[in-house]
DNA sequence: TTGGGAGCGATAGTACCAAA
DNA sequence: TTTGGTACTATCGCTCCCAA
């Protein structure tokens, strides 16, 4: 990594973290104390108002962000990756977002770079089989019901081919089996279940938060079912 | 019991020099 | 030009001791 490189990952470090002491500075890009000293002067020389608290390490002025425009070539090849890998394992409300995420990381890379991504992107194929489906598009909201709480309400076909409706709390979702799984609090069968999304065959999130305080996290209930 | 001063360690910062 | 090593100073927080 070189210097400019170096002083942006410092940068944007102390944008996301509160307090970064030297020490963590220097362990993490293996430098001396020394050189990270002169880089936090180097930020503070351009205008970058970093300061020091005592006990706690380094913060930037509260209100002060520069939105993180500069990528190099193998941070975006990464993400073009991990795209690749979400047209195959998400469904479409996912791949639409990072369509154009990636959109925005191409739209300020130099263009040399932006030439070497698009050579790239016709080379990298995932091969799943064929009977794995993506076609649905509830992976987004579901993700959101996840973070915000929020009770789902669904018209699920269970593997005999049963057809009901139910109001469920969203706890996770895995992938296995080729297949995303989302693991809720059913209030018809009162008891957790696995739900596998594509066969979600109608998706409503409510404003309503959940009536259970849930006893599991995902990876406890992976461990116990 | 409380407040002030001394001592100590950790951390931040600087100066100078040498090496790559 | 950049970086690291060493020596040094400054500051802060903590603990201990002692006097009021």
């Amino acid at each position: 990594m070189n210097r400019v490189d170096r002083l942006m990952s410092m940068l944007w470090t102390l944008q996301s973290k509160k307090f970064v002491s030297a020490e963590v500075f220097a362990e993490k890009y293996g430098l001396s104390l020394r050189t990270v000293y002169r880089d936090i002067k180097a930020l503070n020389e351009v205008g970058i108002p970093v300061y020091f608290e005592p006990g706690k390490g380094y913060c930037i002025m509260k209100g002060y962000f520069l939105p993180p425009l500069l990528f190099t070539i193998e941070e975006a090849n990464s993400l073009l990756l991990l795209q690749t890998l979400a047209y195959k394992f998400a469904d479409k409300s996912i791949t639409k977002n990072s369509d154009t995420a990636l959109e925005k990381i191409k739209a300020v890379l130099k263009y040399q770079d932006w030439e070497k991504l698009e050579k790239f992107s016709s080379k990298v194929e995932v091969y799943l089989p064929s009977d794995s489906n993506n076609e649905n598009h509830y992976l987004s909201a579901i993700q959101n019901a996840i973070v915000d709480k929020n009770i789902l309400n669904i018209h699920y076909t269970d593997n005999n081919n049963n057809q009901t409706q139910r109001a469920i709390e969203p706890i996770g979702i895995i992938f296995y089996n080729n297949q995303w799984h989302l693991i809720a609090w059913c209030s018809l069968r009162e008891e957790y279940r696995d739900f596998i999304v594509s066969k979600i065959d109608r998706l409503v999130r409510t404003s309503e938060v959940f009536k259970k305080e849930h006893s599991y996290t995902i990876q406890e209930y992976m461990k116990i079912f």
